[in-house]
DNA sequence: GCCGTTTTCGGCCCGACTGTTTTCAGTCG
């Protein structure tokens, strides 16, 4: 069982005790566990398996780690079944509406008999909904419009299809004079794999102006509300896009709070209260005199709290407040630390462009090297290269290397690690190259043992120097693969073998909290962006969202190393 | 149910909006 389905049952719970009308701090203990569970870097088989104590997680006590254990040894839990006996089976359905809470959904289940969106559609209709007592004609509408928006609009959206929107308003919005601070906020600033809307927030002599300007673009195809400092928009692809402005001096408060995370200020709150102190949007209120301080940067708001600046990606309570109290907050990769890619295709194989337009995009973005890892032979339907082809392109990548200065193209391949463990490529190629990555492309639904040991008998292969994309999945359409990445790890830090984050907004592979929990054994890793066209270099930078929500430091990323150095780091 | 440089008992984050109400419940971010 891992965390995701173990947080879902406590999540369930906290609904369940929720409908019965429970104490709510009961509830909000539940909910809290749920999310530490779910945001863990390791997963607790392991932890359990390593004897560790899983009181240590934050907000989970004895009862819950006692549920726990009862849910991993039997793979089911007595007080959560009962309690899912005690209610008709739709309403978790009901709950998932937005606009239906606990209390309208008993009453739409026992006065009505509502089980399905479909019932409640039809009783919204038929006029029954709004003859609820406390419920009226335009609640019954606003529910049947959430109803639609549900049914026709997956809610959150790769944050590499939300990037570009943000930066073309941005562009758009920031050359209207006295506009100032135009930043995203939320999960885009916290670089979250997905995102469910935009918020930007912003300073202006003249906002009105700038909300004028926002609801002309092009993109903008339906505006929601529209104020003199506040506007929500649609834009062409669905996703809601919310602009807002304060006075300059208190935009510091008001981007933290925007930035979240929920649990990030949640702590954050409860930790002022103690201090005597109230933080909201709109600043610090000290409790003992009742007054308002106000902040222009959210430096000066940590600060006031006696907490060293904490970066946006790393705000998601995963200790990050306690580290700042103590100013040990680590100095997170930086885009511009980078200083090549590991990971690049080219018309030898799948990708657009040819080995010296990709060695130019590389030098333009100031990199000192770009490893080439075109597809090796077994990859038939990649055009990959067989030991004829391989030989001509390691010719010309010498011819190449001769015109370059302070630069260099690397020779390497992707080869591909088949469905047994065996590589599509014989040895006496990869001996020839200076970095070997190898990557699953096929069998991707084998058991978790098989895909284990298929990854194993990879990093233990002396020519494999990198695994790319570990997990193989694509965000929104293909789930992670079945493997042991514990293990993984673990052999990767034996056999000093990098693992690869995959920068390709799709992939993020490894994810935060894999690259955190791999960080965190010593594996060594790399960030690419397994680009196959010259444009794709530029996504880099999702890779280093990742890698700083995994906590990593220079020092953990292999090519942030001049060369000489990155190539030693490999052959250890 | 969790948790503790004010506590092992008594607290537990903050503000806004909406719709239904004559003062507030429910929901959300």
């Amino acid at each position: 069982m891992n965390n995701a389905e173990i947080a879902k049952v406590f999540e369930d719970i906290a609904d369940f005790l929720e409908l019965k009308g429970e104490n709510v701090f009961k509830i909000r203990a539940y909910q809290r566990a749920a999310r530490a569970i779910n945001h863990l870097p390791k997963e607790i088989e392991v932890m359990v398996g390593l004897g560790e104590d899983l009181k240590a997680i934050p907000g989970v006590g004895e009862a819950i780690a006692r549920k726990i254990t009862e849910l991993l040894t039997t793979g089911k839990l007595e007080y959560y079944e009962k309690l899912r006996a005690e209610f008709p089976p739709g309403i978790s359905t009901l709950l998932t509406i937005p606009g239906i809470g606990p209390k309208t959904a008993m009453k739409l289940s026992s006065e009505l008999g509502i089980q399905t969106i479909d019932e409640l559609e039809q009783a919204i209709k038929d006029g029954r909904v709004a003859g609820l007592f406390r419920m009226g004609d335009k609640t019954a509408e606003n529910i049947l419009r959430q109803i639609q928006m549900v049914r026709h609009k997956d809610m959150r959206i790769p944050i590499g299809e939300a990037q570009p929107i943000v930066d073309h308003i941005i562009d758009a919005l920031k050359t209207i004079p006295g506009v100032k601070n135009l930043t995203p906020a939320g999960s885009v600033r916290r670089f979250k794999e997905t995102v469910g809307d935009i918020d930007l927030m912003g300073t202006a002599d003249d906002p009105e102006a700038v909300i004028l300007a926002l609801v002309r673009l092009p993109l903008v195809k339906q505006v929601l509300a529209q104020g003199p400092t506040k506007a929500s928009v649609i834009a062409t692809n669905g996703l809601q896009v919310d602009l807002r402005f304060v006075e300059h001096d208190s935009f510091g408060s008001l981007l933290q709070y925007f930035t979240g995370s929920r649990e990030h200020n949640i702590i954050l709150r409860e930790r002022a209260v103690k201090q005597g102190l109230k933080l909201s949007e709109y600043g610090i209120t000290d409790r003992t005199i009742d007054r308002l301080e106000k902040f222009a940067s959210e430096e000066a708001f940590y600060r006031r709290l006696g907490l060293q600046y904490i970066p946006p990606e790393i705000r998601e309570a995963m200790g990050e407040i306690e580290r700042a109290e103590q100013g040990t907050i680590p100095e997170l990769v930086e885009l511009s630390d980078i200083r090549g890619d590991l990971h690049v295709h080219t018309d030898w194989s799948d990708g657009q462009n040819t080995l010296e337009e990709m060695a130019n995009a590389a030098i333009k973005l100031g990199y000192e090297y770009l490893l080439i890892t075109d597809h090796s032979a077994g990859l038939v339907v990649a055009h990959g290269l067989d030991r004829e082809r391989l030989n001509r392109q390691l010719e010309e990548i010498a011819a190449l290397n001769r015109r370059f200065s302070g630069f260099r193209l690397l020779a390497g391949a992707e080869v591909d690690i088949r469905a047994d463990g065996r590589i599509d490529a014989p040895e006496d190629m990869l001996s020839r190259l200076d970095v070997v990555v190898g990557a699953v492309h096929s069998s991707m639904g084998q058991s978790k043992e098989r895909m284990t040991r298929r990854i194993l008998g990879a990093i233990s292969n002396p020519h494999i120097d990198i695994i790319a994309h570990p997990t193989c999945r694509l965000i929104g359409e293909r789930e992670p693969s079945e493997v042991d990445l514990e293990a993984v790890f673990r052999a990767a830090v034996e056999h000093g073998k990098a693992l690869e984050i995959n920068a390709m907004p799709s992939r993020l592979d490894l994810k935060d909290i894999h690259a955190y929990r791999a960080r965190e054994l010593g594996v060594k890793l790399v960030i690419s962006t397994d680009a196959h066209q010259a444009e794709h270099l530029q996504l880099m930078r999702f890779g280093v969202g990742v890698a700083r929500r995994a906590w990593c430091e220079a020092e953990d990323i292999l090519n942030t190393r001049p060369l000489a150095e990155f190539l030693s780091a490999l052959r250890r």
